[in-house]
RNA sequence: GGCGCCAUAGCCAAGCGGUAAGGCAGAGGUCUGCAAAACCUUUAUCCCCGGUCCGAUUCCGGGUGGCGCCU
C-alpha cells in the first residue's frame, strides 16, 4: 500500500440503544474488520451492565478495542482517546483489516476522525480549584470578564454560566501563555489521515427510541445493575467514570431518600436526555448516512449499510450477508 | 342527601381585580482536554354559563368534575 494513502474507517454512530453494537459487529464480519469502540464509559472495567458493554457472545469472534481496559478510578479524556484509538486504527489497518469505529461519544468520534491534535497541556488541579472558588464567590460573569482580557475570542463564545469551560480556558492560558482560541485553531489545522464513512442510526419516531431505552434500563436492573453500582461505589469512581448514567443515581436510593421505582425512572430519564443530546451532536454532520431501524428490518438495513460503505470507501465486501445470518 | 375544600400548560404549582412566577417532563440548540459532562433557548390565555366592574384567572350566583367529612 502507498504511504500517502488514507486509512479507510467506518464509523457507526447513533444514540444509545439504537443498535450500534450489533451493526458494527456484523459490518466487521462482512468486511473483515475489527471494532474500535468510541464510548467514554465502556473503556472502564467493571462497568458492564450499566454501559451496555458488548458481551463476549455479542462480539461473535470479532476483535474489539478500546473497551474494558481502564480502572474506574482513572481519569480519561478526549486527548487520551485520540492518541490510543488512533494507534489502534493504524494497527488494524496495517494488519490488512478494516477499522470499524462504533460508539456514541460524538466528541471522541469526531476528534479522532477529524484528526484533532491535542497539545500535551497538563491539568493543574490546584489552579482549577482556586479558579473554581473564584467562580463560586464572584460568579461566572467575573471569571468571564477575566477571560475576555486575555482571550476575547473564546470569551465571546462562552455563556457566564458555563463555568467549566471558562475555567478550562483560563487554565490553558495560565499554563501555556497562549490563548485557548489559538490552541484550538492549531488543533484542527491538521489534515486527517482517514477516509471516513459515517453510518448513523436513528429512529423516524423518537418515541420508539425512548421505549427501547426504557426497556433496556428495566433489563439492566434485572441483570443486576444495582449490585454492579454498589461494587463500583465501594471501589470508588474517578472523575470521568463518576459521570456515567446508571450508577450515581442509586446514591439517593441507598440513603433512603428515594424509592427503587423512582431511581429506575431517573435512570431512564437521564438516558433519554443523553440520547437526545447525542442526536443533536451528530445531526450537524452532513456526511452521515442515516438509517432507520424502525423503518426496515435488520437484514435490509445491514445490506444498505454495507453497500453504502463499499461504494464510499471503495472496499470489497468479503462475505455475503446471507452467510452471516446462516451462522446464527 | 348535607357541609366544606379544590378546579391554572403533559405533570407539580404560584398568583387572587389591570390581561398568567417557578420546577419537572417534552422540543430545539451550543460544543475541542471530566462529554453518559457542562451550558443555552423554548411551551397556557387560567373547567363551563351568567352577573358586577372601565377591566376578572382573580369578586358574586349557577352548573359540571374531583377530594374530604357528616348522616
Amino acid at each position: 500500500m502507498l504511504e500517502y494513502e488514507k486509512i479507510p474507517v467506518v464509523a457507526v454512530i447513533g444514540p444509545t440503544a439504537s443498535g450500534k453494537t450489533r451493526l458494527a459487529v456484523d459490518l466487521a464480519r462482512l468486511f473483515d474488520g475489527e471494532v474500535v469502540s468510541a464510548d467514554s464509559m465502556q473503556i472502564y472495567r467493571y462497568m458492564d451492565i450499566g454501559t451496555a458493554k458488548v458481551t463476549g457472545e455479542e462480539q461473535k469472534g470479532v476483535p474489539h478495542h478500546m473497551i474494558d481496559f481502564l480502572d474506574p478510578g482513572q481519569p480519561f479524556s478526549v486527548a487520551d482517546y485520540v492518541e490510543m484509538a488512533g494507534n489502534c486504527v493504524e494497527d488494524i489497518y496495517k494488519r490488512g483489516k478494516i477499522p470499524i469505529l462504533a460508539g456514541g461519544t460524538g466528541l471522541y468520534v469526531d476528534s479522532l476522525l477529524d484528526n484533532t491534535v491535542f497539545q500535551p497541556i497538563r491539568s493543574d488541579p490546584e489552579l482549577r480549584l482556586s479558579l473554581q472558588r473564584e467562580a463560586d464567590e464572584n460568579g461566572g460573569e467575573y471569571l468571564l470578564n477575566q477571560l475576555a482580557q486575555i482571550d476575547p475570542e473564546t470569551a465571546a463564545k462562552l455563556h457566564p454560566n458555563n463555568k467549566g469551560r471558562i475555567i478550562r480556558a483560563l487554565e490553558v492560558f495560565r499554563l501555556t501563555g497562549i490563548p485557548m482560541s489559538v490552541h484550538q485553531k492549531e488543533a484542527v489545522s491538521h489534515p486527517s489521515p482517514y477516509e471516513s464513512c459515517y453510518i448513523g442510526l436513528d429512529f423516524s419516531q423518537r418515541q420508539i427510541l425512548y421505549e427501547r431505552i426504557n426497556q433496556r434500563v428495566e433489563q439492566m436492573l434485572k441483570d443486576g445493575l444495582e449490585g454492579e453500582a454498589r461494587l463500583l461505589a465501594q471501589k470508588g469512581f474517578g472523575a470521568t467514570a463518576a459521570q456515567a448514567i446508571g450508577y450515581k443515581e442509586f446514591l439517593p436510593y441507598w440513603n433512603g431518600e428515594r424509592s427503587l421505582a423512582e431511581t429506575t425512572e431517573e435512570i431512564k430519564r437521564q438516558t433519554r436526555r443523553y440520547a437526545k443530546r447525542q442526536l443533536t451532536w451528530f445531526r450537524r454532520r452532513q456526511e452521515i448516512h442515516w438509517l432507520y431501524p424502525d423503518l426496515e428490518p435488520y437484514p435490509a438495513l445491514l445490506e444498505k449499510a454495507s453497500s453504502f460503505i463499499r461504494d464510499k470507501l471503495k472496499i470489497e465486501i468479503q462475505h455475503k450477508t446471507a452467510e452471516i445470518f446462516e451462522k446464527e
